[in-house]
DNA sequence: GTTTAAATTAAACAAATGTTTAATTTTGCG
DNA sequence: CGCAAAATTAAACATTTGTTTAATTTAAAC
């Protein structure tokens, strides 16, 4: 699909807008007030506002392919190879914090039935990297056997998720001054404890 | 607040409705038809479709409030009050799913700016539950020191949360043909999982 | 410069929204 | 019963919603 600087202006300020305020919460006049075009572009350029977001999701999907397959074919020892699956697991859905809250709320909405498809693609294929690691990881006895490997992106990105929700929260209880404080965290223990929590759970015998 | 049967089906069935489809995805119409009951009375006994669900959430989060306490006070080893605070987790947040799912999606939302100091009291009661826990593991030798406790709680739910999000996902890869199979790998499957991943990481020194 | 298509606009559209009104029915109590 | 308060109703309300229209402007091609 080809975009001109127009439509993808208005992607741009309408998954700022859906990511803050949820879909059916953002009105067409939402979007064109902060991209600062007519009302009628919208229809004009995308169909409808349901196709907005349809097009918004294929575009910033499709951005979203893995450039992971080198990680499973460099010579890294198993457990480094893990703490690089967790940091880039955690830096793709930190730069894509938009489009993943969006889907989260649109996932589980049972008003729309956007095509989900190719966001699945990306998750299989994630996870079939996660299993050769890990299975190479095995076969060199440094992790051990039973384990359940569906759940182990689960735990990344639900962390992630769940402590980015809950900002407001962690902002008390961390003391937080800033975003960026926040940001930082993020990217220092939370990437340092996910790390430890599934390396911990692949060699840990018990 | 003393509520009569017919607010509490109307609290009932907005509770439902905002899981299914959002707050602003949920009319008062819809509301109004799925209770049975006549627009008007939304207004009559809660003031606001705005002020409803601040009562619901009022009404729910009160509830939540928590019979951990037992838990620190028992003679179980450190390990077992583990598996058993995590299956406490679950349990507790999957009967609460519809509750937590708008809970989700307000906290992440600009748009309305609702009450959530109830609700971060019960989370922090919690915290203070779990550290007592781990501290009186590791003056045990049971666990490791330098724990990041307040992330545990964030991958409990998170992971959670994460895979009930994504049902449809985990419908196709896990091969689930109905909900009760979902809800089974929840309290088996995932339960353990969990149960395993914190273990592992209090245990685990590296 | 004329022509043709694309882009942009303001206005209008019908439908849906949350809320209020005013009238009616139901309930509980003396 | 009689009466007052509470519950319930249908209708109306003013906005807001997503979308379309028809007219105008801009851009590109010949």
């Amino acid at each position: 699909m080809q975009l001109n600087d127009k439509q993808i202006e208005i992607l741009a300020v309408a998954e700022k807008l859906f990511a803050e305020k949820g879909f059916d919460g953002t009105s067409v006049r939402d979007i064109s007030a902060s991209a600062e075009i007519n009302v009628a572009m919208i229809s004009y350029y995308f169909g409808s506002k349901e196709k907005l977001l349809e097009h918004l999701i294929l575009v910033r999907v499709a951005d979203l392919k893995i450039q992971l397959e080198t990680l499973f074919n460099t010579n890294l020892h198993p457990l480094k190879k893990i703490e690089k699956f967790v940091d880039f697991c955690i830096q793709k859905i930190d730069s894509n914090r938009h489009l993943y809250k969006i889907m989260h709320f649109e996932m589980s909405s049972q008003k729309r039935s956007i095509d989900l498809e190719s966001f699945h693609q990306v998750k299989k294929e994630n996870l079939a990297i996660l299993t050769k690691i890990i299975e190479d990881g095995q076969s060199q006895n440094v992790f051990k056997k039973n384990i359940n490997i569906e759940l182990i992106t689960p735990t990344i990105i639900g962390t992630y998720f769940h402590f980015y929700i809950n900002k407001n929260y962690f902002d008390g209880i961390l003391n937080f001054k800033n975003d960026i404080e926040f940001d930082t965290y993020i990217k220092n223990e939370l990437t340092q404890h996910l790390q430890l929590t599934i390396k911990s759970l692949l060699i840990n015998e018990n």
